[in-house]
DNA sequence: TGATATTTGTAGCCTAGGCTACATTTTTCG
DNA sequence: CGAAAAATGTAGCCTAGGCTACAAATATCA
């Protein structure tokens, strides 16, 4: 059964999303890492490469390619031996990631979610949550 | 400023959260697909690579790449230029995550997202809600 | 039919994000 | 101090998911 192609859309029609979701995963990784390195600046004083490896529970040589990433895209500066910091770009971000992971976190508990599985869930959910969605979430939780 | 060791967990705290959200999204793609070609079969009666390629927005060199993943991973089957077919795997998987992606969407419709942001957050988001967060939305929907 | 279009498939390359294994540097401590 | 332990960095390998370029098969139509 052949059908002709004018059938079909010529526009690709979840072209547009489905792009948009695969580059935002793109930089899912490293947003989860300027979080942590922030998490870690503020509750230790530093953030060496093996503790980031730890919590992130990967090894520590993947920390290491990941945090070369984010001194390439100008997030952080390393001393060697000496930790991670995060530059004014990355300190940014990872306030915004914090700011979003604790808005999707609580309006999924708002909904009924079980607090393990809304922490859980959020960690993948928040990096595809755009900002009109974002002020939706917000919206609601201040409405109830 | 060096803090011994014993300061830091242990166990990794981030370690399971993270790790679960990244080998879901491996999968992510292949849903992905495995729903287009349902779609396809039920409205054209076929899918072949090149729109499947079109309607994601990939060259048909990956999304035949994909394809043979899915064969790969015995959702789908593909006779050479006759398109592409599911296998009773493929279309339990299909059916779910076609479920799956209505419920995100309405939920974010119902919290005020705007219908086309809801969309394109949808397609995100959907890979990452767990079954306890899916039972949670619906609830939440018809409790409404 | 036969030339042209389209579709399909293959090959090779790239980056991200994982890993292990090994080498090096720094810190710790007897 | 100097040896052992820990942390760091490097090299090389893997898969997934993209791409372009080229080759081969199939459809279309004058």
């Amino acid at each position: 059964m052949r059908v002709p192609p004018t059938t079909l859309p010529a526009e690709p029609t979840h072209a547009r999303r489905f792009g948009k979701a695969r580059t935002a995963q793109a930089s899912a990784v490293l947003e989860d890492y300027a979080e942590l390195i922030a998490d870690l600046l503020a509750s230790e004083g530093e953030a060496r490469p093996t503790d980031i490896a730890r919590r992130l529970g990967v090894s520590h040589a993947t920390a290491i390619k990941a945090i070369s990433r984010l001194k390439r895209e100008g997030l952080a500066t390393a001393r060697p031996y000496r930790g991670v910091f995060l530059t004014e770009a990355g300190e940014r971000l990872a306030a915004r990631v914090r700011e979003r992971h604790r808005l999707v976190v609580d309006l999924l508990v708002a909904l009924g979610v079980p607090a393990e599985a809304a922490e859980q869930d959020a960690e993948g959910i928040e990096h595809h949550v755009s900002d009109a969605t974002l002020a939706a979430f917000s919206r609601f939780l201040k409405a109830r």
